[in-house]
Parts: C-alpha cells; structure tokens; sequence
DNA sequence: CTGACCATAAACATCT
DNA sequence: TAGATGTTTATGGTCA
C-alpha cells in the first residue's frame, strides 16, 4: 500500500516536472508557456509529498523496535485520554445524580456535600491534566512533541499530527505483523526493552523514546542517504552513515556486522523496502517535523535573546550563534542602531548613499528567509566579524530599515525573491519592489541596481523568462542555480566549520550538506515564525538544497543519485543556450524543480499590494 | 597567475 | 517618443 502511495507521489511529481520543463523558450518564442500547475503544492500540508517520500524511501531511520514503541506510547496516550474522558463523564453522571437529588431535597447541607464533592472532583481532573501534561512534557523533552504555546495542553494531542489515532493503530498492526512481534500487550502501556535505554520518564507510561536528537537526525535531513537495495558502497567502505564500529546503526537495530559486507547483507535484508520501512519511516516523518518545530521555536527563541543583547549593547560581538551562515560579510556587527556612518559600506559602490536610519531592528518577524544563495563577499569583507544566521534572520528587519547593502549576490537575492513569491514567478517590476520593499539598501541608485538586476536575470541561465498572458515572468531553475554553489561552498571553510561545531541538531550531517546548509540558509532556521504546516515544504526545500549541493559536491555518484532514478531523465528546457552540462542529465532535478508552496503561505502575496514607492535617486 | 564569480556600467534592441 | 524590459559586452575586484 505504501509503495504504491509512494510510486503515485513520485508519479505526480514526474508529471510536475515534466511540465515545468517546458518553459518557454528565451526568444522567438511567443507561445505563451505553460504556468506550471502547482499540483504538488496544493497537497494539503500534513501529506507526504513527493520529495519527502521519496525521502523516507531513502531512508530507513525508525526500527521496528522503535516505531512499536512509538505506537504503544500513542496508544497509551490515547487510553489515558480515553480514561480520563470516562472518568470525566462518570463525574458528570455523579454530580448530575446528586444535583437531582439536591433539588429533591433542597437541603443546604447536601448542597455542600456537593460541593464538596465537585471541589474533589475538580481536584481530581486537575491531577489528571498535571498528569497528562507532566505526560506531555516528557514527551517534549525528548523533542517528539510540541506543544504550541497558545495551544492548551490538555486535548491530547496526537503524537503524530499528520497521523490519526487509528491510522497508527493499522500501522502499527501492519508492522507488527509484518515484523517479528515482540510481545505487544496491546494497549499495555508496558514499556518496551527498548524504551529502557532512554531517560525514563516520571509519567507512568511509556514515552520513553529511544530517539536521542542524534538519532532522529543521523544525516536524515539529508538526501545523502543510501539507496536501499543494492547500492553498493565499496567506493566508500566505512563512509556508510548507518555503519560504524561494527554495529549496524539503524536506529534500534545494532546489529553486529562483522563486515561491510556483511552489513550491507544485513541492511538488504532487514532494512529493505517494505510496507514497514515506509510505515517507519512516515512515523519517522513525524517525528522529524515536531522536531523541526522543536527547533523552529529555540531559533525563534534565540533570536529574541539575541535581539535582546543587541538593543542592549552596541558590542560588536557575534553573539553565539548556532549557525554562521555568513562568515564574511559587510554588515557591521551591531547592525543594529549603529548608524550606518559607522557601517562599512562596500567600497564597490561609490555612489552609496549614507543617510541615517534611525530606527533599529525593533521587532524580529523573520519573514521567511527562504534560501538566500551565496553570500557576497566583497573588499573589505573580511575585516569584518562574520555574522550569524540569526543575525541574517534577525537582520531581515534590520535590512528593511538601514541602508546596509544585504550581503548576498544579485543572483541570490532575485531567485529569493521569487521564491517567495506564491508562484515561485515574478515580473520584473515585482523584483524590483522586493528589492526595495525587504532592503532599504535598494531604495536608492535605482538605476544601478536595476540595471544589475537585469544583467543578472539575462547572464545567469537560472533564471528563466517564461512568457505570460499578461507579459513575461521570471522564474528560478533550480538545477542551474544549485550548479552554481559548489565554489562558494568551498570557499568557506570556517562556514564549514562552524556549522559543524555549533549546530547540535545536525551534527551528523557532513561537512558538504551543512555547509550548503550554511550557503542558503536554510529556511527551516531562519524562519522562526513558521507554522507546522509549512514545515514539509520548508524540509523539502532544504532537502532541495542539499541534493544540489551534493550532487556537485561529491561529484562521486555513489549515494545520492541513484534513489532517484525514475526521474533523472526529465530536466528542464534550457532558454539560455549554453551547453548543456553532462552532469545535468543525471542531476539533482528530479526533485529540485518541484518546490511546492503551502498553499496557506501566501504571506508574500502583499508584494503586490504594496506599491513601494519606487522611488527617490 | 589564472579562472571563476561577481558588481557595475553601458550600449543596444525590443516592446509598450 | 519615452520609458520599461532584455541582452550583451567590457572592466575591474576578490578569491581559491
């Protein structure tokens, strides 16, 4: 069943490109061009999309041990929920008894028994809900739920949110089965061997889940992932991410390998493609995004502290930034209320203006800072203290407000913005009041930069004219842009470095991915704000961004690219006639290009809306 | 030193 | 015709 949920997505998402690679032509070509259909995009946010279950095929990343045990603990908690519902009900019945009788009697000093009573029931049901919640918190801590701040702790909520109930339930039936059961006591909430590895929890069920955040992350974020079946690594013997020392380290699994060899006979026969990896790995999916949310949230949380410390000191300090995604850059360190006298503008650009901003970055809103590509560095750049990506983030504001040149490329900076834009497509015009609406920096020398915007859009074969009824608009080629990154990428090894050091929920990832990570700043950390629902979408971007960079990175074929196979042929018409690369047959571009917006995150709609006064010279 | 990348400037063409 | 939109070339700086 999942196999064939997985063979439709991929199907969709093959049509998708397939149609999206008929982009009209550059010239001579007045045929209006097809606007892509956003099919996959429409998909409500919590389905599996294409890319991540194409993914999750990849990735083997929840042994059955552990997805029992996530089942029984979802089952647990639905029981406990239940109970507390019959209980509830119960209460009611009583007092609604007693409140009968009470009326029979009328007698006060029954009144107060009821009274009473109702006082000891309330205490109970509060026990109850401490119980539940101290239930909840356990499960928080160990990253595998999130519990909204506004959201009240009581309703349960599920696990798994994409999940209902009784779809965990079937599929936990269907691996059980599937597997060698370990004597599931049904709704026991018997805790698992497994689940004694972990911190156990104060609760008295369950939650004790064997997924350390290194488990759940082991290089899963990443497309670098091996190929289930057959996929030979003796180009890399020990570079296996789910081997080492030995030991088979399938989340769960440590199964003894003697060899690689042996490992991967294990691996091809354990682990392989079935209805229960896939089941696994869509709980794993779930998982992943609370936890991604979990990180959403400590970013977002980061940022207000760092904003905090930035409106309190003018200290050009970097602060200690989970993740520099700019090592080098032009902007001043305490960006914030520094005029920008004191900002060192890019010596390129003579004709900068200088003119005070007083306002500093008041409010951190992080739109979301989708991938900003290559970081611009220029001159005096490294003199300067590298910046963090909180301070990108946080300094969105900043930028809209000061005149500091935003430290990214032209290109980067365009294919942002029409990334952001709800049709991944925008006119020319609408570049421009990006620009000038999200950088104040563009809110002069017009001419100038319009000019290099242009330049851009027509140099750099990434992005796309595409022909429309109304006139022509630009889009993004993913492929070509990704093909771009590979030199900035090694020409930031602190980035690397950094990345490597600070970021505690990826460390497993590899020097490659993080720094490709750091190169377009992810969005999943730069965007604070972002809801659950988006966050499929932001992960099947990162996952975009990271294809590309791996695919040129290690230009090795080895992991990657063979997982997605049925796809490879299909690659976009190129309007800008270069020669076409032979890496591109076999590229990343099976998933790039598919890029699906939440159709609910349309927050960058109001470009338009808002004329910006496009303007002053 | 060289090549890749980038920014800037500008000439030119085409379209509205 | 003017301005917007695209394309192309030239030049110079930075970096690995």
């Amino acid at each position: 069943m999942a196999l064939q949920v997985a063979r439709q997505l991929l199907l969709q998402q093959q049509q998708q490109q397939q149609v999206s690679g008929l982009k009209s032509p550059k010239r001579n070509d007045k045929q209006p061009a097809l606007q892509v259909p956003v099919s996959v995009a429409m998909m409500t946010p919590q389905v599996i999309t294409p890319q991540q279950m194409q993914q999750i095929l990849q990735q083997q990343v929840l042994s059955p041990q552990q997805l029992q045990v996530l089942l029984q603990q979802q089952q647990a908690l639905m029981l406990q929920q239940q109970q507390l519902q019959e209980f509830y009900k119960k209460q009611q019945e009583q007092l609604q008894l007693q409140l009968l009788q009470q009326h029979a009697g009328k007698q006060p000093k029954e009144q107060q028994q009821v009274a009473t009573q109702q006082l000891a029931f309330q205490q109970q049901l509060l026990q109850m809900q401490q119980l539940q919640q101290q239930h909840l918190l356990s499960l928080q801590r160990q990253g595998l739920l999130t519990i909204q701040p506004g959201q009240p702790a009581l309703p349960l909520q599920p696990l798994t949110q994409g999940m209902i109930p009784t779809e965990l339930q079937q599929l936990w039936k269907e691996v059980t089965s599937a597997h060698t059961t370990e004597e599931t006591t049904g709704n026991n909430h018997s805790s698992l061997d497994l689940t004694t590895t972990c911190v156990s929890s104060s609760a008295p069920s369950k939650t004790s889940l064997i997924m350390n955040p290194h488990a759940s992350t082991n290089g899963q974020l990443s497309v670098h992932t091996p190929k289930r079946e057959s996929l030979p690594h003796e180009e890399h013997p020990h570079s296996h991410p789910l081997y080492g020392h030995g030991v088979c380290k399938w989340p769960g699994c440590e199964a003894v390998c003697e060899d690689f060899q042996s490992f991967l006979k294990h691996l091809n026969s354990e682990h392989a493609l079935d209805d229960r990896s896939t089941a696994q790995c869509r709980v794993q999916m779930q998982v992943v995004q609370q936890l991604e949310l979990q990180l959403a949230k400590d970013k977002e949380r980061l940022q207000a502290m760092m904003t905090h410390l930035h409106v309190k000191s003018t200290e050009p300090k970097t602060a200690p930034q989970p993740l520099n995604l700019v090592s080098s850059v032009t902007l001043s360190k305490s960006a914030s209320e520094a005029s920008p006298q004191s900002l060192p503008h890019t010596p390129t650009t003579p004709t900068a203006p200088i003119t005070p901003v007083t306002q500093g970055p008041s409010v951190i809103t992080t739109t979301s800072m989708h991938t900003v590509g290559p970081i611009r560095r220029r001159y005096s750049d490294k003199y300067n203290v590298p910046i963090s990506s909180a301070d990108i983030a946080q300094n969105q504001e900043f930028y809209k407000n000061a005149e500091v040149r935003p430290p990214f490329t032209y290109a980067s900076l365009i294919r942002q913005a029409i990334l952001e834009s709800p049709e991944k497509q925008l006119t020319l015009n609408e570049i421009y009041n990006w620009f000038t609406r999200m950088f104040a920096y563009f809110r002069r020398n017009a001419a100038t930069w319009k000019n290099a915007v242009r330049h851009n859009l027509s140099l750099h074969k990434c992005f796309v004219r595409v022909e429309n009824v109304k006139g022509a608009v630009w889009t993004v080629d993913e492929v070509e842009f990704q093909k771009r990154r590979p030199q900035k990428i090694s020409g930031n090894p602190s980035l690397i470095k950094n990345m490597q050091t600070s970021h505690a929920y990826c460390t497993p990832l590899n020097a490659a991915l993080q720094a490709s990570m750091a190169e377009n700043s992810i969005p999943l950390y730069t965007t604070a704000s972002m809801g659950n629902p988006t966050l499929g979408n932001l992960a099947s971007a990162i996952r975009e961004e990271l294809n590309g960079a791996m695919e040129h990175t290690n230009s090795n074929e080895s992991d990657s690219s063979p997982g997605r196979s049925p796809l490879q042929a299909v690659h976009p018409v190129h309007v800008k006639e270069e020669p076409l690369d032979p890496e591109e047959a076999e590229g990343p571009l099976s998933l790039v290009t598919t890029a699906n917006h939440s159709p609910d995150f349309d927050h960058d709609r109001d470009y338009e809306d808002e004329p910006v006064n496009e303007d002053m010279e």
